[in-house]
DNA sequence: CAATCGATTGGCT
DNA sequence: GCCAATCGATTGC
């Protein structure tokens, strides 16, 4: 936990966002049961000078206050009516984060499904909103901090990716460079990451390193 | 099975 | 008013 909290504080945000790759999320409900998974699919956002970031150019709205705090510290947003989650990534009053856009599900994934309505497979969490609703993430996260709140970040149980990806991220034309630019990473083959094609999936180890299974 | 469309909510300019 | 992620429905291949 202190090398990832050292590395938060030494490393650039596209360097946060691929080794988020892989760690493991967990999320301890009110009523006391885990939900988890691994991350899979991150984008970057460089504000202020990130065109597609909410906090381009400083803008400090009161929706913004989290993500003027320190490393680590968790940003949600509102999409119409799913929340997003992001969290900080450099020092306090550097707006710059890393937003949370995959997981492969792990635990509770029967409790999962019933906050997804029903939905079961891929379709659990393949997508900003919906590993925010699977996990059951509600909008009183916002502020704390990723590495010790009820929703923390356990890197003793990480895996390792085979291989990474990088894509330009999702939703931001007309942003000049920004839209093209490759700042979202995932775990190349996890069946998890959105917009993927059948054939680009590993069905075998999902695009972990075999040995830490 | 893939691509496309319309409806939805809330923060901000 | 503008912008977004998701879902369900529909159309195309």
């Amino acid at each position: 936990m202190n090398k990832m909290i050292h590395f938060f504080n030494t490393k650039s945000t596209e360097e946060i966002a691929q080794y988020l790759l892989g760690m493991y999320l967990e999320h301890e409900t009110e009523n006391g049961m885990i939900l988890s998974g691994y991350i899979v699919d991150t984008e970057a956002y460089l504000g202020p000078e990130d065109e597609a970031a909410h906090s381009f150019g400083m803008r400090d709205t009161p929706r913004l206050k989290a993500m003027y705090e320190k490393p680590g510290t968790i940003y949600l947003y509102t999409m119409h009516t799913h929340l997003i989650l992001n969290m900080v990534t450099q020092e306090k009053g550097k707006p710059q984060g890393v937003m949370i856009r995959a997981i492969e599900p792990i635990e509770g994934i029967e409790k999962m499904e019933e906050n997804r309505r029903g939905r079961k497979g891929i379709e659990l969490s393949n997508g900003p909103g919906k590993l925010v609703a699977a996990l059951g993430i509600n909008s009183n996260l916002y502020g704390q901090s990723i590495f010790d709140s009820r929703l923390r970040i356990v890197p003793e149980k990480r895996k390792t990716p085979k291989k990474i990806i990088s894509l330009p991220r999702i939703g931001i034309p007309n942003k000049g460079i920004w839209t093209d630019l490759p700042l979202r990473y995932a775990v190349s083959g996890n069946p998890y990451i959105s917009k993927q094609r059948r054939s680009d999936i590993d069905q075998k180890a999902f695009g972990w390193k075999e040995e830490n299974k």
